[in-house]
DNA sequence: TCCCTAATAGACACCGGTGTCAAAAACAAG
DNA sequence: CTTGTTTTTGACACCGGTGTCTATTAGGGA
């Protein structure tokens, strides 16, 4: 094969016009209409012998029409392989059929999951997923999705969390006329349609596995200040530490910031103490990793010396070894039930299915390797 | 605080929901148009006092406008915070400003890398990134994949692998006049654009690493049949073996699937040799991962009784311990490259820089901790 | 000053749908 | 067979932009 010689004329030619690419600017004026065109509803009509109007009624399933005249212009629609252009449609009902979803990319697999969520409850409609991440570092970043929600004005926004407790966003998407729903790990206190998960409850629930195998020293790793998922994870391990009648020593209480170097300075500081917890309940996968991989560096055994807990349950939680006992957030069902939940004003009201502008999605408790009950012969 | 009543009231009332939900069927008689509406072209053409069309022209930088016009309308359009409506230019010019991704999500992280690489690309024009997952498996997955292109007609579509090595797929697009561009691990021979890395280069760098320190029986753990990439790697990891005179015992060489489950059951049957390798190539960092559990389960120390190389630098390569010595793939940039070359065709065209069909980006040798020289005393 | 040409701006139809309202058709009752 | 009422359909304007083609203006040379 002249593979090689051809990858390296490629590779070169690339490499020269890497970086000296221009802004991406279309040109109206190169219209190229010689394709072959998609019926219009024009066709359509014209076929069935009806007027444009009718075959609007059609498509959008108006009761205003006969069984007879709906039947004849459901067959031209096949026949044809007719498809309305959302474009038009989109300008006629001044609104589009775009859901947004602003994202800050807390988990790759969070933010697919999510996205699949999604689409999995739009998948028969009409409306189609518009993906925007968020740069939350960047002091422009209100006026990125400003101009972003005004330019694609999508029907409404999901906002995944950290961004989802950004109470300047949700401000923006009021003035601009947006609706969204906010996911996060609790219902929030602000007004606005809201998708949450009980993990407080399952935080606590996986503490108190570990009380009753008789740890009692446990550390914990905290997420980041200003995260409400941290907080409220907190609060859940403070719950079964309280209903144990136990307190948490401040040695014991490390922040760190989601990533997976916050867990091993974490992990660090936990194990260098004079008497080391038997236990660690990480916010999040990623810092527990890191805790693993400092337990397995200093040659302490998970779990035999140690259990770790983590909070996620993304491929990571698999993937480290000993596989580790975590809490798995129900974020597809969250994905699918906020899009129901952000265009429930456009949908016919259902008999007996109430609209609340909360939910609470059931996070579980996964029990895998990374847990044990203390060593008792441990040597302090 | 009500939190907790607050919350089991909410999650009843979603229980009983979920599931019931039907079909999102959007209904058209509900536009409101009470909200604040935005500035038209109208509105812009009228205050600046001249007609739409020269709004227009300016909007799209055309050339047959003079500076003191367009400064004019230009400074109209700031002022009144004019954003031109994208559904509306999509249906005049006969063609919108999205750019579909579809995807098969063979990694959460690879598959938002690269998103992320085409909103790079496509940050300050008027496009937008349209994101739809496939099921490979299904069994109308190609009508899936024409009704949404019939649906949306996006500009083009961008092929993340394994579907990129779906030749139905590519036949589709073309039949529906839908511009795409393949992402590969190496340049396809089918026609049609395509952007890929030098996978097969890099790994077997890699491995002549692994064999310049002394490893002399290398393990392979290869991909699934029929995923293009899994034959380059092999591909690599032959070109080194043969370049220093080696060859591949069969029962060296192990079939996976790119999944965790397939690496532990390599390891294990590679581990239980009676002479067993010295060091592990896994075609992915997923199995990368199983061949290390499977050592370290057995009391194998990485490095030093095993060095294990892994491809992809997924997130789990610095999750587990030891951290995974792997291949970064250039996805972000691919995906920026890949964006340009499919709207290259609207674009002017630039002096200097060609616009080729194919692009080859460089994947990069990352050097961690799962790498060692093989130890000179091992039993044998 | 006048004429010719090039540069610039505008009028108008059109993209492919939907809303409105009036006309036509179907049906019921007298 | 009318008349009145309801159901079904269609004509036409409009959504917010762009393409085409013509009208206007500006500039230069005789």
């Amino acid at each position: 094969m002249n593979a090689n010689g051809a990858a390296s004329t490629i590779k070169a030619v690339c490499a020269s016009n890497i970086g000296k690419r221009t802004d991406i600017i279309l040109m109206p004026q190169k219209t190229d209409r010689s394709s072959s065109k998609q019926p219009t509803i024009n066709d359509v009509a014209a076929l069935a012998g009806v007027s444009k109007k009718t075959v609007s009624r059609v498509i959008n399933n108006s009761a205003l029409i006969s069984d007879k005249t709906r039947k004849n212009v459901q067959e031209v629609i096949a026949s044809l392989g007719f498809v309305p252009n959302p474009q038009a449609r989109a300008l006629a009902f001044r609104r589009n059929f775009l859901i947004a979803l602003l994202h800050d990319n807390p988990n790759a697999q969070t933010v697919l999951n999510f996205q699949n969520g999604v689409l999995d409850a739009i998948k028969d409609s009409d409306l189609a997923l518009l993906v925007r991440p968020i740069d939350r570092g960047s002091s422009d970043m209100l006026e990125d999705v400003r101009i972003f929600l005004e330019k694609q004005r999508p029907i409404g926004a999901l906002l995944l969390p950290p961004i989802s407790e950004n109470d300047d966003l949700t401000a923006l998407c009021q003035s601009l006329g947006v609706r969204y729903v906010r996911i996060g790990s609790t219902a929030l206190d602000e007004p606005g349609k809201c998708v949450s998960s009980n993990d407080r409850e399952v935080v606590a629930e996986a503490c108190r596995k570990l009380i009753e195998m008789g740890h009692r020293r446990i550390g914990f790793v905290r997420g980041p200040e200003g995260f409400r998922s941290a907080r409220e994870r907190e609060l859940g391990f403070l719950d079964a530490l309280h209903s144990a009648d136990l307190t948490l020593a401040d040695e014991l209480c490390v922040k760190g910031n989601y990533r997976i170097d916050s867990g091993t300075e974490a992990a660090h500081k936990l194990l260098s103490l004079a008497n080391r917890p038997t236990a660690i309940f990480a916010s999040n996968d990623e810092m527990a990793a890191g805790v693993m991989q400092v337990a397995l560096g200093l040659g302490i055994k998970v779990p035999e010396q140690l259990s770790i807990i983590g909070f996620d349950d993304s491929p990571t939680a698999t993937h480290i070894w000993p596989r580790l006992t975590t809490v798995r957030w129900p974020i597809r069902e969250m994905g699918s039930h906020s899009a129901h939940m952000l265009v429930s004003d456009f949908l016919p009201p259902v008999e007996g299915i109430d609209q609340p502008e909360y939910a609470m999605l059931p996070s579980r408790f996964v029990e895998r390797q990374s847990v044990a009950p203390p060593a008792t012969d441990k040597g302090e």
